[in-house]
DNA sequence: ATGGTCTCGATTGTCAGCAATTTTGTCACA
DNA sequence: TGTGACAAAATTGCTGACAATCGAGACCAT
């Protein structure tokens, strides 16, 4: 609804695809719900053949889920698979920190510093928002300073997947509380340039991400 | 070619998507093969639209490339990305291996130094395919016990995308007599129940094949 | 021979329309 | 009121035709 539609530019299948990708990790659409493909097609100013074939990249991607006759439906996690998930992206994510403090250089481990200075100082003002940023900068810079892109890759998919529960989690009173000093070791290993031991403090917070969002779906 | 086309089935996209991924880990097309759609459609008695999707598909995973307007080809996977891949494997495999270790009974143990023995049967007797068969068998096996199927589906996508290095690693001499006693540590470590020993013994064993693999390369 | 331009064939990309299927709405009847 | 049958609407699935694009080879001038 929010999409308007440029008279003119021709959209394509993967500008389709991203829109619908963005909408899903922003929330706009919540799981079960139907994607017409005609509504889409207007809202995206796109043909319908390009969101057909849109919805099949997105289906294979695991974030949406077909149905045949019956069509396409935003994919419902199940709790159960996103503490899988979780548990993959610990794997993932361990492997890029150890590989971070391998290959950190002093510029970019007085960077990582900061980004936790910003996490401390948010978590003191009680701005929630300004810790989830930081959050998303440590994860996503360690990935980069790993230089595994297949591992990044297949996190960046996995990720899109647990998405809702990310969400919960990030506004759950108290949590960052709880996630920073596990935030602050991991910064602390890396730029000790401690593979090990970045390693483990990554596979520790996912644990305790896993824990907690287990947790946030019992209420 | 081997590929008949039964007159009167209707071929859909996914089992169009399966033939190429078979012909494609088989070895019956190889990177930077160009992928024709209407000789596929021809190929495998389906409509070129089917093609077109399952095409799409391919691309997704990562197998086949797509240039615009100039069409699909296998994607060649460099080798620096090839070690990626067994590295990302390595994060996940051992997962799983630690994760069967804390899951298998009694009988699947047995069932597992069953697949040892014939590897090491097959070691004696050069029986290169028998040994190919047994370690398909065990990566296999631990993954399925590990319950993991996020991981599992990840490592089999993974695995896809780099089989041109496998096929290259298991026709090479002397590559079983120098893997056999690193997956008798891994049944070893997983019969005894020990995740953690599992789950080294695992990627010890993976980053010899990575080794292997560059090496093979150097040729 | 070399380089440039042009044309043609091969191939992919796109669309509109129709067929098939499911879902929704209506109505008669117990 | 509830239920089943049936018609109508909505939606997806598919195909065939056409437009757009690219590469190869012919042809020509230098």
């Amino acid at each position: 609804m929010a999409a308007g539609s440029r008279t003119g530019t021709a959209v394509t299948a993967s500008e389709v695809a991203a829109r619908i990708r963005e909408a899903i990790s922003a929330g706009d659409v919540v799981p079960n719900q139907r994607l017409v493909e005609a509504d889409l097609a207007e809202a995206y100013g796109a043909s319908r053949g390009h969101v057909r074939t849109a919805l099949g990249e997105l289906t294979v991607e695991g974030l949406v889920e077909r149905i045949q006759n019956r069509g396409a439906r935003v994919r419902s996690v199940p709790l159960e698979e996103a503490l899988e998930i979780v548990e993959v992206r610990a794997a993932l994510e361990a492997l890029c920190a150890g590989r971070a403090a391998e290959r950190i250089t002093e510029d970019q481990a007085e960077e990582l510093r900061a980004i936790g200075r910003a996490m401390e100082a948010a978590v003191r003002d009680g701005d929630q928002a300004a810790y989830a940023r930081g959050n998303t900068e440590l994860h996503g810079m360690l990935i980069r300073l790993s230089g595994q892109r297949t591992a990044a890759a297949t996190i960046d998919r996995l990720r899109a997947q647990a998405v809702r529960f990310q969400y919960r989690l990030s506004t759950r009173p108290g949590r960052s509380q709880q996630s920073l000093p596990e935030h602050l070791a991991i910064i602390e290993a890396v730029c000790a340039r401690d593979p090990d031991g970045a390693a483990r403090a990554m596979r520790e917070h996912l644990a305790s991400v896993a824990k907690a969002i287990e947790e946030s779906v019992r209420d």
